[in-house]
DNA sequence: TGAGTCACG
DNA sequence: ACGTACGTGACTCAG
């Protein structure tokens, strides 16, 4: 299309500059997927696309604005005097605009103090005179004075969506006059945008009435009277010379000298590979195709496998993969290996196929070079389903860094990594095998010095990347392949007290309702109490009726029912877990193996599935008795180490609010604390209630918070919540100030980053729906939060753990992580040692304007944990 | 498969 | 005038 020549056709001439603005605001809430707002380039972009295609032009040139028109200046020092600043989120997006021009061969022209008006100006007089039709692109009315019988002007109307014609006829129809005299007009009547000053008093309707009764601007003012009445013409004559100046302003020059050779002009032909790859980073997928470019570019030429046969497990690795350097591909099969691909250069590579129970054994080798690195996707899952629990070659996990660069994408299959870092794609399934496995492995190799210098250049690489996830990934695969220890006669007698329980309550509710029905189905559960029972409905989901925990909890103090149906839930609930957990014992090691996940959570938490070791319940007594099945074996303990108010000590040292600091510095109990400077009571006078409620505010201001959700979990009414929330940011004003400046910083970049700076692209932040803007705000709240804390627990697990041929304490093994707590089993004997090196690591983990404090507890299981004395002074 | 619910920090 | 606290994973039902 665009290199479709068209001769004798027009030149399109464009005022980039106005029309990248009226892009700007006619789109709102478009990002990048690096969060970069790109609403104007985008907008600027289909506009300049469509342009293209409708007009059959010959050749296309875009001017833009660039720094302040001396020449006006020197004349009225005011000259867009009082015009807004351009807006943050729009600046960076000009470059943008210019790469996109680049790479559709489309020449743009930008002079240093001169007008993009100016440029389009000259240009069009020259076509003009070259004998050739000029079509001038913009939003601004000042270049309809340029039209003439070869050059017409299209300017964009409501939004930019649609262009509307301006010719010569169209001039004279409605406004009585020649072009040229539009300069004369607008020195009458100036222009406010400008700050072009014209007559006080003279708008555009006299002004036109006045050019075209009389003439030019000199022969208005040489015969003011002609004007008639009397107050225009006292204008006139008062200021004749403000009108003569805002003449000169508002007349386009047509001379400007230009390094710029109209002949040259041809038609635009796009380079596709840098349009794919400035589109693509965009995120205008849909428009390359609409150009018609190859969006998944030829595949890499891959690693052959054909060199070398594939080998059978037993043989391990040949000999020239056993060191150096080595790309890795493979793909999981049940609890083991479909296959395993390694390759140490572009020509050969090896394919092996595992045999079952004899995984070990080539896997060792791979990792066991010291010196060496493996590069490939998730290898801490290839650590644990090969049971290598002490790899001593460097990793390259080029999952992990994906997650790093953008921890909100939901998967990091290689196929994206390819698409997005390499921009090649993988063969198809369609392809055979080995000739799939063979481009896997030299798109690994490609990628993993492409991530490196994607982190390096993103501020990710150093520590976080290198210091932090990496040396974190085989202390989770050790924790999993360890797992902890259960007593499935525990589980199996708490699950029969709470399946006869069941029962009861079952048949109690059913007694009550009068009838047999599924109390599980929140659709059968609606029917009977809010249309059989006529209980009153409360809240409505999508679908039916509102029953959670919250609405039954209401009803309850009404209707005994719902508090049954409550209790039925967390009897079902807990039925889940038991079952659950006993399903996940390993027949073999008698332990469940939980694994945990590095590249999920998009603050940077882990997370923990098959099960989920991080939920076991704690709050209410008859699920926390589960933990009862978790044991140390004999003449172990469990040794659990959790971090105090981490969140709050973090959101204490980011803000540096003096209260907060102050209550932390002290070692004050923190929401006794906060409820005295909330609710004006001493600290001694602090009942209960109201240090709850206080500890709620606190999750609030945690959590980003809002008078409504508060509410919710206070129970009390919205607007008393806000007064709370009031309350607490006017007594700690540094809170305030720091929630205030991560959404706005957010806003400008983009994306919000913790103290170790992960990073956490927001482009919600920009969204035009309301609720969607505000939970992207939350988040921008929240996340450096948890995120640092995150980051912290992270820190000391690996310098807790991250010598992998010296146990912390002889026999101990760190085995679970929630979030800001840490369990290990260990030798009875241990367990001190292991309490004090814990507490002194982790607290030591990373320095902020407060003290982090750490709490020990042991126990023989999870359920019996006693608090520790382990003294502090030890260093 | 999605919605609803609920367990944890 | 709107919908509302952050981050997860698992179970259950129903289509």
């Amino acid at each position: 299309m665009s290199n479709a020549t068209c001769d004798g056709g027009p030149v399109l001439l464009v005022d980039g500059t106005s029309l990248v603005y009226r892009a700007f605001f006619a789109i709102s809430g478009l990002t990048a997927p690096d969060g970069r707002p790109t609403n104007a380039v985008y907008g600027f972009t289909n506009m300049l696309l469509r342009l293209l295609e409708d007009s059959e032009c010959e050749a296309i040139v875009v001017a833009f604005d660039r720094g302040a028109p001396q020449y006006r200046l020197d004349i009225y020092p005011d000259y867009k005097g009082h015009r807004p600043e351009m807006p943050e989120e729009l600046r960076p997006q000009f470059d943008m605009v210019r790469e996109v021009l680049d790479g559709l061969g489309v020449p743009r022209i930008e002079i240093d103090g001169v007008e993009a008006d100016d440029i389009l100006g000259t240009l069009a007089r020259q076509v003009s005179e070259a004998g050739r039709r000029a079509i001038l692109v913009s939003g601004d009315k000042d270049l309809l004075q340029l039209i003439s019988d070869r050059t017409e002007v299209h300017l964009t109307r409501r939004g930019i969506t649609q262009m509307e014609t301006y010719d010569l006829a169209r001039i004279r129809e409605e406004y009585g006059v020649e072009p040229p005299m539009l300069i004369d007009v607008k020195g009458l009547m100036g222009d406010s945008s400008d700050n072009i000053p014209g007559v006080p008093g003279i708008g555009e309707k006299t002004a036109l009435k006045l050019v075209k009764n009389i003439g030019g601007l000199e022969a208005v003012l040489a015969d003011p009277d002609r004007a008639g009445g009397k107050a225009v013409p006292k204008r006139l004559r008062e200021h004749a010379e403000d009108a003569r100046m805002s003449r000169i302003l508002a007349e386009i020059h047509t001379d400007i000298p230009l390094d710029f050779d109209l002949e040259s002009l041809a038609p635009p032909e796009m380079d596709e590979s840098d349009l794919a790859k400035t589109l693509g980073q965009l995120g205008f997928t849909a428009l390359l195709e609409r150009l018609g470019v190859e969006t998944s570019p030829e595949t890499l030429p891959g690693v052959d496998l054909g060199a070398v046969e594939p080998s059978t497990w037993s043989e391990g690795l040949p000999g020239e993969f056993a060191e150096g350097d080595v790309a890795v591909d493979w793909r999981p099969d049940g609890e083991g290996l479909a296959y395993l691909a390694v390759s140490a250069d572009p020509e050969s590579g090896v394919l092996l196929r595992p045999e079952p129970g004899a995984m070990r054994a080539p896997l060792e080798q791979l990792f066991s070079g010291e010196g060496r690195r493996v590069v490939g996707c998730d290898l801490g899952e290839l650590l644990a389903r090969a049971g290598v629990r002490e790899p001593v070659a460097d990793l390259l996990d080029l999952q992990l860094a994906a997650y790093l660069l953008d921890p909100s994408r939901s998967s990091y299959p290689l196929e994206s990594l390819a698409a997005t870092y390499l921009e090649t794609a993988l063969p198809p399934d369609s392809e055979p095998e080995e000739a799939r496995i063979g481009a896997r492995l030299a798109a690994v190799a490609l990628l993993g010095p492409a991530l490196e210098g994607e982190l390096a250049a993103a501020g990710l690489k150093d520590p976080l990347f290198d210091e932090i996830e990496t040396p974190l990934i085989p202390i989770l695969a050790r924790m999993r392949i360890d797992g902890i220890a259960v007593d499935p006669d525990t589980l199996r007698e708490q699950g029969e007290s709470i399946e006869e329980r069941i029962e009861a309550v079952q048949g109690d509710i059913w007694e009550i309702v009068g009838r047999e029905f599924n109390v599980s189905s929140s659709k059968q559960l609606g029917e009977v109490l809010f249309e059989e029972m006529g209980l009153p409905v409360i809240r409505k989901t999508k679908t039916g009726y509102s029953a959670d925990a919250e609405v039954l909890g209401q009803l309850s103090v009404d209707y005994p029912v719902a508090g049954m149906v409550l209790e039925y839930r967390s009897l079902v609930k807990l039925r889940g877990y038991v079952s659950g957990l006993l399903g996940e014992i390993d027949p073999e090691t008698g332990r469940i193996h939980t694994t945990f996940h590095q590249v999920v959570a998009a603050t940077g938490r882990l997370s923990s599935s098959d099960p989920n070791l991080q939920n076991i319940p704690i709050r209410e007594e008859t699920g926390r008795r589960l933990r009862r099945a978790f044991v140390a074996p004999e003449d172990h303990v469990l040794l659990a180490a959790d971090y105090s108010q981490i969140e709050l000590r973090i959101l204490a040292h980011l803000s540096e609010d003096e209260t907060l600091t102050d209550a932390f510095n002290r070692g004050e109990d923190i929401h006794r604390r906060t409820a005295s400077e909330v609710f004006g009571v001493p600290m001694d006078e602090v009942d209960g209630r109201l240090r709850n409620a206080a500890k709620e505010v606190n999750f609030g201001i945690i959590y980003g918070i809002s008078g409504f959700g508060l509410a919710r979990s206070l129970k009390i009414d919205p607007a008393e919540a806000q007064e709370y929330i009031d309350g607490y940011l006017e007594r700690m004003p540094g809170v305030q100030r720091y929630m205030e400046d991560v959404v706005v910083e957010a806003r400008e970049r983009g994306y919000v980053r913790t103290m170790f700076g992960r990073i956490r692209y927001l482009p919600d932040l920009h969204h035009r729906v309301y609720h969607r803007r505000m939970f992207a705000e939350r988040m921008a709240l929240n996340t450096p939060i948890q995120g640092a804390a995150a980051d912290i627990i992270k820190k000391a697990m690996v310098q807790l753990e991250g010598d992998r041929y010296a146990p912390v304490v002889e026999g101990a093994r760190l085995l679970l992580q929630v979030h800001d707590e840490l369990i290990w089993e260990v030798p009875r004997e241990g367990a001190e040692d292991l309490a004090r090196r814990a507490r002194r690591i982790m607290e030591a983990a990373t320095d902020l304007l407060v003290p982090l404090q750490v709490d020990l507890k042991s126990g023989s299981n999870w359920y019996d944990m006693q608090p520790m004395e382990v003294s502090r002074d030890d260093a």
